[in-house]
Parts: structure tokens; sequence; C-alpha cells
DNA sequence: GTCTATAATGAGATAGAC
DNA sequence: GTCTATCTCATTATAGAC
């Protein structure tokens, strides 16, 4: 159990909500500093460089994510239903987390440094394999079609979730928007892509 | 034709590479002045402050981009192929306006200025008009399902392109990937979704 | 480990000559 | 319209006492 101190925690979290909130370069020390409650040279004595701080945060974040994805995969029912269970799952972690989330999608944007982009791929991998071996599995039990690519269905899921998650703000105010309420426009993007991959005269 | 001077688009073109490829904060006035070969004070004769250039950035891509957009309906074909010619072609524009499609990312994830995302919401209706133009066309020559909403298929196949554009560096370095080619995920997964909205029994 | 004080640099923005 | 030189302030980072 090596657990962190309180203070590092605190700066951490403040770290964490002020980077995702409004990237790297826009964020300060001293804010930091003010919304962890903790001086600036004291930040410096726990973190060498503001740089390291950053990653720091990513990498703390990505660990967290990862573990908690590992966990999203038992559930009841069919492959179909698995499936609409994870996504459904998905969607409300990306929100959940959704400080963590907008620090992958900054970092995807960026171009990222090597280090960052190998953080955001393991949890982008690690989502993937949870997905590949459900839509395998529904694949080999016929429930879903087996003229199509699992990682695409896959990624297809993923991009889904995703871009709900941060065009949302757009979406609800575009004119005539039927984007009314958030989980309910989840569901009707799942049920369209579900038509797609699933067997014809399924059940569902 | 109020075609402004040469200086003021050397400016701006610099400025929207810089800004796209950092954001806001991570760009100084001094490297906007460098790049575009201009220097830092004839910059502040020109736009009246760092936000006044961006912006201005901003409102320019966007309208070039709604242009665009715009001549991007007509094609052969019935409307299934006209909803996979807009899907590419879209996807095309993602890439080739590589610079803009960012800008307009950043300003999703930074929760935007008011401004900033009225412009950014002006490009997503213009597309989602287009696209819901053609798949009701197609509904209600049978094509296309009925009983799925023509704002959520729109929404679907943009989503699935933003994904690929910005998710690609990730993907495509993916253990096991099997995202080896951008064009041919692309139309792998607009086949997926087609299966989906597409009438049963319709030669697709 | 935590702080106050301060150094050193870089930022946005302006003055004023040409 | 364009530049050099400069102002002012915020930023990263360090020194050193407690």
């Amino acid at each position: 159990m090596t657990l962190a101190t309180s203070s590092i925690n605190d700066i951490l979290a403040a770290a964490e909500a002020l980077f995702s909130e409004h990237g790297y370069a826009a964020v300060s020390m001293a804010q930091v500093a003010q919304a962890s409650g903790i001086s600036k040279s004291n930040i410096y004595h726990h973190f060498s460089s503001k740089d390291d701080l950053y990653t720091s945060v990513l990498r703390h974040a990505c660990q967290d994510t990862l573990k908690q994805v590992q966990q999203l995969s038992a559930s009841q029912g069919d492959s179909i239903e698995q499936l609409r269970h994870f996504s459904i799952h998905h969607f409300q972690h990306l929100h959940q987390k959704s400080r963590i989330t907008k620090l992958i999608l900054r970092e995807l944007l960026d171009g990222g440094h090597e280090h960052s982009r190998l953080l955001a791929q393991q949890v982008f991998h690690e989502i993937s394999l949870q997905l590949k071996s459900l839509i395998q599995k529904g694949q080999e039990q016929h429930y879903i079609r087996n003229d199509m690519d699992a990682h695409h269905i896959a990624a297809s899921m993923v991009a889904l979730n995703i871009f709900l998650f941060q065009s949302w703000p757009i979406l609800e105010h575009l004119p005539n928007s039927t984007f009314t309420e958030n989980t309910n426009s989840q569901s009707m993007l799942f049920d369209i892509l579900l038509n797609g991959f699933a067997r014809p005269n399924t059940p569902h």
C-alpha cells in the first residue's frame, strides 16, 4: 500500500481539473497552487517542473481509468445485450470521468509527446480488448455478422460515444435539434449501429 | 471584392497553423510574427489583441469551410450512393482542411467563449443540413429506414469520420491493429453504419 | 514538508520614428 | 504600413528560513 501523501493528492486533483478544462499552456502553477491550497514552492518540492506535474496527472488519470475499464466487462444476457451494456457504461464512464476524457482528447489534438501518446494508447487498447472479446464471442455464436472486422465494430461503438460526449454542447443547441437528452441520443446511435452489425433475423 | 491585403493573409495563415497545432495559450505573438515574417508590432497594427487575432482566424476558417461544405452535395446515383459520396468527401475535407478541423475540435474541448461556439455551430449545422436533406430524400424513396431519426443518422456519419480523423495516430499504432490505411477504415466504418440504416433487401 | 521572498525570463501590448 | 526599442506584468523556477 504505497499511498501517496495527502498534499500530493490535493495537488494532482486540482491540476487534473485545471489541465483538463483549459489545457496545459493555459494553466499556471499559481493557479494550481491556489486551487489546491498549497504553496507554489511546495508544489515544486513534490514535482520537479510544470511538465513533471502534467505527466504525473496524466499517468495517474490513465491508470485509474484503466482499472475501471477492466472491471467493466461482466454482465448478464447474450452478446448483444452485453455489448449494449458495455456501450451504456462506457458512455457513463466518459461523463463520470469527464476530466480524464478531456485530458486524453486534448492529447490527441496536441499530437502528443511520445510518452503521453503511449498512455492514451493504453486506455484505447484496453477498451478495444474488452469490446473485441465481446464481439468475437458474438460472432462465434452467430449473433453478430462474420463479414465485419471486430476492431472496426469496436471503434465505431467508441466513436459514437466520444462524439456525443464532446459535441453535445453544439448538438443540443442546433436549430431544430432532436438531441434533447444525452442518454436517449446515446441509445438511438447505438441502435443504428446495432442494426448494422447484428445478424439479420436475430430478435433485437 | 474586399480582398484583404497580402500581409493580413500571411498573418492569418501563420496564426491558423500555429493555433490549430498547439492551441491558443501555447502560441505567442512572437511565434506568429516569426512564422509570418511580419513584425510583432505590425500584427498589433492589424489586430487589436491576441484574442482579436484568434477570433479572426476562427471566423476566417469557418467561413471558408462553410462555403466548401455547401458545394459538397451534388453527385450522381441514388440516395445511398449520394450519402457514401458525401461521407467520403467529408472525410477528405477533414484532412485537407485539417487545421480548421483541429481548431473546431479544440473549441469543443475549451467549452468555448460564446462567440467561438456559435462559429463552430454554424459549421456543424451546415453539414447537418446537407446530410439531413439527403437522408430524408432516401427515406421518402424507401432506400433508408423510416423508423430512425435523420439527425441521428447524420450525426453517426459525422461521428465516425471525426473519430477516425482525430484518433488515427493511436488507432494505427494499436497492437494487432487492423487500421492499416485511412480511407480503407473510413469505408469499412461507413459500411457498418450503412447496414444499420439502409432498408433490408435493398441492393447495397 | 512547508512557507515567504525573489530571481530570471518571457509574455502581451505600446511609443514613436520612418 | 512597417519597423526597433521599450514598458509592464505574469510566468517558471529557486533560495533559504522554519
